[in-house]
Order: C-alpha cells, then structure tokens, then sequence
DNA sequence: CTAGACCTTCCAGTGCACGGGAAGGTCAAG
DNA sequence: CTTGACCTTCCCGTGCACTGGAAGGTCTAG
C-alpha cells in the first residue's frame, strides 16, 4: 500500500505520516523499486493506535514510549497504566483550574453588566480586570 | 526605574518586558542618556494588568486589543466583556471536553487494573487503547 | 584600575504537531 | 508523447509566549 493510500483509508495525511516515521512512531516501510513508500496493512493499525492514543490525550513522546517498549519485547501495560494514572491527575487539576477559572469569568461578567463605562478610571487600562 | 528594578518588582523578567514592548503591549518608555530603559511607576500597573489578564484566560494579543481600544482613548468595557463572554464559552466547552476525557480514562485505567499482561495480543501495540 | 552587576541590540531556539511549497522522479491513461 | 496524479527529499513557516546567548556599552564599589 502506498503512503496515499494509507493517508485515505487512516485519515492521517501522507505529510504527517512521513513526520511520524521521521521522529519514530512508525517502521520505516519498505520501498518499491521506485522508492515509493510500500506499506503493510498493519501499518493502519499502527496509525489507528496513534489516533486512540491521542484521543485520551497522550502526547506524541508518550505514545512513543510506549511503542518503543513494544519493540523491544515487553508489554507496556504497566507503563501505560502509569502515563494514563499521570494524565488523568493533570486532568483533576487542569479541570479544577479551569472550572476557578470559569467561575471568576462570570463574577467579572455580571459584575461589568451592572456597570456603566462612564464610570471607567481613565488612568487604568479597565477597571474590569486587574483588581480582582 | 531601570527595566531590572521593574521586572524585580513586577515578577516579570526583563526579557519579558521587552518582549512586551516588542509586541506593542507596553510603551516604550523613556531612556538615561546613557541608552537605559527609564520607566514611570505606571509601567508596574500596567504589567500588573498583563498578569491579571493573562490570569483569566487571554492572550497576549486579546489584551493588546483591549489595550489599543484604550490608547485610542476609548472605553474598552464592551470589548473586555465580549472577550469575556466568549472566553467564558470556550472554557464550557473545553472543561466538558476535558471531564468527558477524564470519565474515558478512568474507564480505561479500571479495566486496565482487572487485567493480566499475558494477555496481551503480541500483535499489538497495547490492547489498553485503540479498541475503545 | 578593575571587577562585576547591570544594561543595550540582535539573532536564534524552545516545544508541539504538524503544514506549505519547491524541485524533481515515476507511472498509468489517453 | 504528454498530461496529471502521485511520489521523493528538503527546508522553511506556523502559533504562542517566551528564553538563551553573543557582543558590546555603562556604572558603581573598592
């Protein structure tokens, strides 16, 4: 299958799969006589892989550090286990920040409806933010 | 006040600050004779505001648009508070995206932790992600 | 007089995950 | 034989908000 194809049938593009190969997350194919890129179908389940574990939202290296156990013959469950755990601790936080952030979003806003331009200080960028 | 004394007072590094000048988010301030950066008080408010309005979510160029709207001598309330609608709408969003990604992850981890890694399909990547 | 703390400009790099486009090779259809 | 779709490598650009470092000027204390 050539790089086009598997850029059809997977959803990524052929740009990106070349940048894949280029920082490790997959096998450089073989190449037709021409030097085409000549890929296995698994090649489509490598790249799904990748898709799912960007979803959860894994970062490239991640997924890379898995997949490099992989090759060299071990089950990554356990550190996949762990990155997942990690992630989904960034995630409590991240939307813990969030949602403060959220709330102090609507006290600026119904704050700055029950008020009048006019009443700006003129030697302040705007009195909405800043004094929180 | 030389950029050193600002920057220790403010939190913001000097390269920040220049970089701000750089972007059009502080004026260029007046210099010694000597080619020294030479800033009024007014500069620590102003990249307090930077700060305060970083804190709650807007970019650098959100900012600078509400601090264009006020060099041009207007009152930027309406502006601030579209941009904080709007940011607030994002933050919907991006927190429900978030907590849906958590409640997959936490699924993933809690089937994960049932399983043995002899089980593990050889052909695979990792049987944790991919098929969910 | 010199050390060192500060300042200046300018250029370049960081991290992430690609995308754009040039210059050229290959292959099948018409 | 040519057109057009595809492929190759290569390098540069994107967005965001900085950060690092080089090469040089300035100021103050001892």
């Amino acid at each position: 299958m050539r790089i086009g194809d598997l850029a059809r049938r997977s959803g990524v593009t052929a740009k990106t799969i070349r940048y894949y190969e280029d920082i490790g997350l997959v096998e450089p194919p073989a190449r037709t006589p021409s030097g085409y890129r000549d890929y296995e179908p698994a090649a489509l389940e490598r790249l799904a892989f990748i898709r799912g574990a960007q979803a959860i939202g894994l970062s490239l290296g991640e997924i890379r550090s898995i997949i490099a156990l992989r090759d060299d013959g071990q089950t990554p469950c356990g550190h996949v286990l762990d990155l997942l755990r990690h992630r989904a601790d960034e995630l409590d936080r991240r939307i813990a920040e969030l949602q403060s952030l959220r709330g102090e979003l609507r006290r600026l806003v119904d704050r700055a409806e029950g008020l009048d331009p006019a009443d700006c200080d003129p030697g302040r960028v705007c009195h909405l933010i800043g004094q929180a």
